[in-house]
DNA sequence: AACCCGGAAGTAAA
DNA sequence: GTTTACTTCCGGGT
């Protein structure tokens, strides 16, 4: 392709030569004798016609022509600035060559790429790596999880459950039951002592408590685990240091830990997930989360924002994590140290834990827990919820913290409820988290600019990229490209641009819609399918006034019907209400008939989508938005949770939206 | 120069 | 193997 187009792009740019080394490479690997076309003479990059014969040859020859006849390779660039340099190129060819070379040597599929004989110029600091599975670390940290129940474990209780009496197994029961909310344990059946604890499997532990077994089973492995493990809890090796010495680590306290653990299956992390047992595994926290978002801030009112950076302790584990990124991206609107951007990023899931998380605090804890429960359920989960370390949770994801401790439990209905929760995943929900992060520590990277219509503003486009592309793992995330997946979503009808104003964008539907949304692909299949009715419609109107045209002057058609729904403009409140109007300029007359379309097909769909959800209740948004008023309801406070609190952010409000949210799963 | 737009192709996960 | 939700590139417009 890149070929054929040749004769329109004269310029040879590095990601060509990047493209063409990374297909020779390609092919290479797959050593399949494929033979690139010898017909076809590239117009450019290499001149003379060379004949490939193989990749190996071509390469050959591209290094003998750099090498010899450099003209030639430059030959048909126009723009001297745009393009390589010669150097530039022979230093390009000369890697792709010892890429290509190392390759052939090896039978490997992946060539060993040094290209430098020195330490690779990371753009971010190495710390970040620990925040991915690295082979090279010789073992995870244990998993905050795990050091939490370790050192919550009521008094009295040795971490080995082996060795724990008939008492001790009724503490531990008992213990869990308050801790992970779970259903009453009926005591009776577990008159035993820790060794025969630990010999029941899960189906056993299923049959004399049906809605505990799972989470008993894992926190037991879980200890088991523990106990082999000698390391001291609260001593997590910090992983930086592992990587990075100089890297100044920060102090952190062991307790920011726990927020994250569990999370760590979730997004962030997803490299990680596999550890983690799916759906069912899961969470600690009494319910599956639902969403994200959802705030659920309150529950850890105890722990600031900061203290991650606050509390210092030993384990510089957590920190180590967090500072990377902090680093990196230090919330420079906040103040607190608290490091963690990222803490959206990676938190998300986390929120199942959370539970367990607070632990440690005591404290929080308890609050937490009670309060979940309280809830639906899904407070919990909400990933919002602290912040803290998100990295952590990476962390966390040792493998043991896997165990999942798995808390269906408490409803049993969620059982496996699919992820709806993206935690943080998905770029809209990696917002709205940012936009919604109870203690604002993301202004400086994007804040709202009118929460109640959706719209925000980008205030650093690069260090909101880069926060993305943290969360992703793509580092060399940019601006440019994280504006690309937000254009996806203009088609979808999830965001939209406001014009005229960089990096502003809107958001049109709210949070819980999104999260209902439990597949945007289908939507916008549908939206197309939709799209394209109306275009046609559209078409034969204009065709029928374009007949008509000779009689009678042309004119109203300016907001042509469709046939089938007589599309009415009024519908379409957003539209009415701002002077952004979609990021069309140019729009014809079908072209703005469609559009008014779609935005009623839209609100449609969000009838749709809350009739599905709500029952009955109220239901703070959509209902509103229902409204003939014109604005939508953007009722983002179930995220925020934690800041309003106090004042307005009634927990009614928020407990009946993820109530809806918990059902509309539910199907 | 920095955005913004959307097509096309590629990709890691699910 | 297919789908999803981007990611990567890019030419073109504002």
């Amino acid at each position: 392709k890149m070929f054929e187009n040749g004769h329109k792009r004269r310029k040879i740019r590095a990601s060509k030569i990047k493209k063409i080394t990374k297909m020779l490479l390609y092919s290479s690997s797959h050593d399949k004798q494929s033979l690139l076309p010898t017909t076809t003479t590239p117009p450019s990059i290499i001149s003379p016609p060379l004949d490939w014969v193989s990749p190996s040859q071509a390469l050959a020859q591209l290094l003998n022509k750099t090498a010899s006849n450099e003209d030639e390779v430059v030959q048909s660039s126009s723009s001297p600035e745009n393009s390589l340099t010669l150097q530039e190129q022979h230093t390009a060819a000369t890697a792709a060559a010892q890429c290509f070379a190392a390759a052939l040597r090896s039978t490997m599929k992946v060539p060993p790429i040094s290209l430098t004989s020195g330490p690779l110029a990371l753009p971010f600091s190495p710390e970040l790596l620990w925040r991915y599975p690295n082979p090279f670390l010789p073992q995870p940290p244990p998993s905050p999880l795990e050091m939490q129940l370790r050192t919550q474990l009521p008094g009295g209780l040795t971490c080995d459950p082996r060795s724990w009496s008939r008492e001790d197994v009724n503490l531990f029961l008992r213990y869990c039951e308050r801790e992970f909310d779970l259903e009453k344990i009926d005591m009776d059946k577990f008159q035993m002592n820790g060794k025969a604890l630990c010999l029941l499997n899960k189906i056993d532990l299923a049959e004399r408590c049906a809605g505990a077994g799972d989470v008993i089973h894992n926190i037991l492995q879980m200890l088991i685990r523990e106990c082999a493990v000698p390391s001291s809890p609260l001593t997590p090796r910090p992983p930086n240091s592992l990587i990075n010495p100089s890297s100044p680590a920060l102090p952190l306290s062991p307790h920011a830990w726990p927020l994250f653990a569990p999370g760590a299956g979730s997004d962030g992390f997803h490299n990680l997930s596999h550890l983690i047992s799916q759906a069912n595994s899961v969470t600690l926290s009494p319910s599956p989360s639902i969403d994200s978002q959802n705030s659920s801030p309150k529950l850890f009112p105890p722990m600031p924002p900061s203290l991650s950076g606050g509390n210092e302790s030993s384990s510089s584990v957590s920190s180590g994590g967090i500072t990377s990124i902090h680093q990196l991206y230090p919330p420079r609107s906040t103040q607190n140290s608290n490091s963690i951007p990222s803490a959206i990023i990676t938190n998300s899931v986390g929120g199942c834990f959370n539970n367990n998380n607070n632990i440690n605090n005591s404290n929080n804890r308890s609050a937490s827990s009670s309060h979940s429960d309280s809830e639906d359920s899904d407070p919990l989960r909400s990933p919002s919820r602290p912040p803290r370390s998100p990295k952590e949770s990476s962390t966390s994801n040792t493998p043991s913290s896997s165990t999942n401790v798995t808390s269906n439990n408490n409803n049993s209905k969620n059982e496996e409820t699919p992820e709806l929760n993206t935690n943080g995943r998905l770029l809209w929900d990696f917002l709205q988290q940012l936009l919604n992060d109870p203690s604002q520590r993301y202004t400086s990277y994007i804040a709202w600019k009118n929460k109640e219509t959706g719209i925000f503003k980008i205030v650093d486009p690069a260090g909101l990229a880069k926060l993305w592309g943290i969360q992703k793992n793509h580092l060399s995330m940019n601006y440019d490209k994280m504006s690309r997946a937000l254009r996806y979503y203009y088609r979808v009808n999830i965001l939209r641009k406001v014009q005229g104003e960089r990096h502003c964008y809107q958001f049109l539907r709210n949070p819980s819609e999104l999260k209902s949304i439990k597949n945007i692909s289908l939507l916008r299949q549908q939206m197309d399918a939709q799209a394209a009715a109306h275009k046609l419609a559209a078409a034969q109107q204009a065709a029928r006034q374009s007949s008509l045209a000779s009689d009678s002057p042309p004119s109203g058609s300016d907001t042509p019907m469709m046939d089938d729904t007589n599309s009415s403009p009024p519908l379409l409140p957003i539209k009415d209400e701002d002077n952004n109007q979609p990021t069309d300029l140019s729009m014809d007359a079908d072209e703005k008939a469609f559009r008014q379309r779609k935005e009623k097909e839209r609100l449609l769909l969000e009838k749709h989508f809350n009739s599905f959800s709500n029952n009955s209740h109220e239901s703070s948004s959509s209902s509103d938005n229902r409204g003939e008023d014109v604005k939508p309801a953007f009722d983002f406070r179930h995220l925020l949770a934690t800041n309003n609190s106090l004042s307005s952010s009634s927990p009614s409000n928020t407990s009946s939206n993820h109530h809806h949210l918990h059902q509309t799963q539910l199907p």
